[in-house]
DNA sequence: GTAATAGTGTCTGTTAGACAGTATTAG
DNA sequence: CTAATACTGTCTAACAGACACTATTAC
């Protein structure tokens, strides 16, 4: 049956016969997802009487099998084809790691043609984050070796600004560290943005990696971009304390995620309206109590009326 | 040859081997692409003393075939096995529009998995601009019966909240309605977002819909959302003018695209300073003439420093 | 008391928002 | 001249950022 006979039947009909005789006739590709998921955790070792640093990380996993065998990469795998991406990821995720019910959005899907050495695999990526408190003990599971959760540090290396024609370049070079207790896994990698009149689009492109799965080390990158802008303006930061926190606790999440310290009281003017005072209070030092507040649900984000 | 047989080859031969007996094991998904393209243009039929009004406009085009023939429908189709998502679709959107050359970026990629009769389809939507000075003549190509821009309007018909539990349910009734010179097509939308401590999810259903196909008419709404939100924090709507433009034009863009009116003087302040005054004016009425202005460059969005 | 962090009062410079004015044009 | 839109000066209220202060605790 040709294209115009096909066409020439009712819906029905044509479905059936699609079904029948179209449904394979290109190759497909496969879909994964990935999940890059972050905590922010108290660091290690610190001074009995000074209140602990934290530090952002995320959970990455040893892959068991091939390829990249024994190398860290995002918890994911491939989507059913009964299920849907949410789905997927969250059992992906669960089964990897024993991780569930956290936030989690989806963030950008992945399909240079080479980004896998097996075949065609489009990924889609997802960003979620978690508070500690909510956290099981972690458990490999499934094609993860270990799970892991390292500390991420990303540094800008350098910055170059190149002019060609009506169009502005700007490459800058990036270190990805991430390290757990006794193992560093780093990459470097290239950020393009290229602005043509209005027209900017930014790219980015692993040039060197050591210990890392896949195109993995861009998924994180870009997380962290969306994690940062998106701290700004929406609510997404509460997913990384506690239902009850403190203000100090907040502020602090908020810091370490920006990479910068923030003013106390310019901070708590712009938290005020988001939380809700418990009337109760934590002593977690030799100093003032701290009050406890939880989010406040009929928050609205206003910056954009 | 079994999984653990499989695993102790060395990757090359892993590879080799996953391609022979492995790579279809597991039914695949198909892929498409779906571009929502809008423009900004001038309404017809207007007094020649006034300056004319403007308004959005999305690019549809009438399905030749099944499913969903007649219906409109955002342009894209099947990614090919050999070439990326943004290379699939600018070729779709070339091929059944004739437009090229649009500033595009990855939207959100839609996963239900009934969302299209024939089998499973994964589709990535992306959201893409382009000016009118910059548009060839439209003709309809390949799956396509007839290609159209269609007027954008989009309302909140009604807005319920609910609680239960601990978590708050905001039920919202949004009717698109799209109309062309002849042709209108409308679709009832639920959007529903519900908040749990932080957790806050939207999720977007089509109740009722008359001549629209597929899910398009969430990827719409939900590409509205995006570029309402964009519009605000980054140089988004310059690719809705023309290289040179006076600042009432882009106040204009920008008025349409948040759907209320803007303060004057506190548009230009805003726009200061990611224009450069080009020397030259415009003539466009019985009025003062309007300046030229072309986009800077070296604009960058300080907003979250 | 001391050292440490929590939380507040208040000053200052900047910015958002609005009003009302001037400038320029075609007809 | 009039009607229309482009553009600008300036007032006010709100807000961001910073400093310095008070409050509370364990030891």
């Amino acid at each position: 049956m040709d294209e115009h006979q096909l066409q020439n039947l009712d819906e029905q009909e044509f479905i059936e016969q699609y079904r029948r005789t179209e449904k394979d006739r290109y190759e497909k590709p496969s879909i994964t997802t990935d999940m890059a998921i972050f905590t922010v955790a108290t660091e290690q070792g610190n001074d009995k009487r000074k209140k602990p640093e934290k530090e952002l990380q995320i959970l990455l996993i040893r892959r068991g099998g091939h390829p990249y065998k024994g190398h860290w990469a995002l918890a994911g795998g491939f989507m059913g084809i009964d299920e849907d991406l949410d789905t997927a990821v969250r059992r992906e995720l669960k089964e990897e790691t024993g991780v569930v019910g956290v936030y989690a959005e989806q963030l950008y899907t992945w399909s240079a043609v080479d980004r896998d050495p097996r075949m065609r695999i489009v990924s889609v990526s997802y960003l979620a984050l978690v508070d500690q408190s909510k956290l099981p003990p972690l458990q490999a599971g499934d094609d993860a070796d270990d799970v892991k959760w390292f500390t991420v540090r990303d540094t800008i290396l350098d910055v170059r600004d190149e002019v060609i024609g009506g169009a502005a370049k700007r490459i800058e070079q990036i270190e990805l560290l991430l390290t757990s207790d006794d193992i560093t896994v780093t990459a470097a990698v290239e950020r393009t943005t290229v602005t043509e009149g209005a027209n900017t689009q930014t790219s980015l492109t692993v040039t060197r990696q050591d210990g890392l799965a896949f195109d993995h080390a861009e998924i994180i990158l870009y997380s962290l971009e969306r994690l940062r802008g998106k701290v700004n303006y929406t609510n997404i930061a509460f997913n990384l304390v506690e239902d009850e926190f403190t203000l100090p606790d907040l502020q602090q999440v908020y810091e370490v995620i920006l990479g910068r310290r923030l003013n106390k009281v310019q901070f708590r003017r712009y938290a005020e309206e988001m939380v809700i005072d418990t009337g109760k209070e934590i002593r977690t030092g030799a100093y003032r109590p701290s009050k406890l507040y939880r989010y406040n649900p009929a928050w609205v984000q206003d910056r954009w009326k």
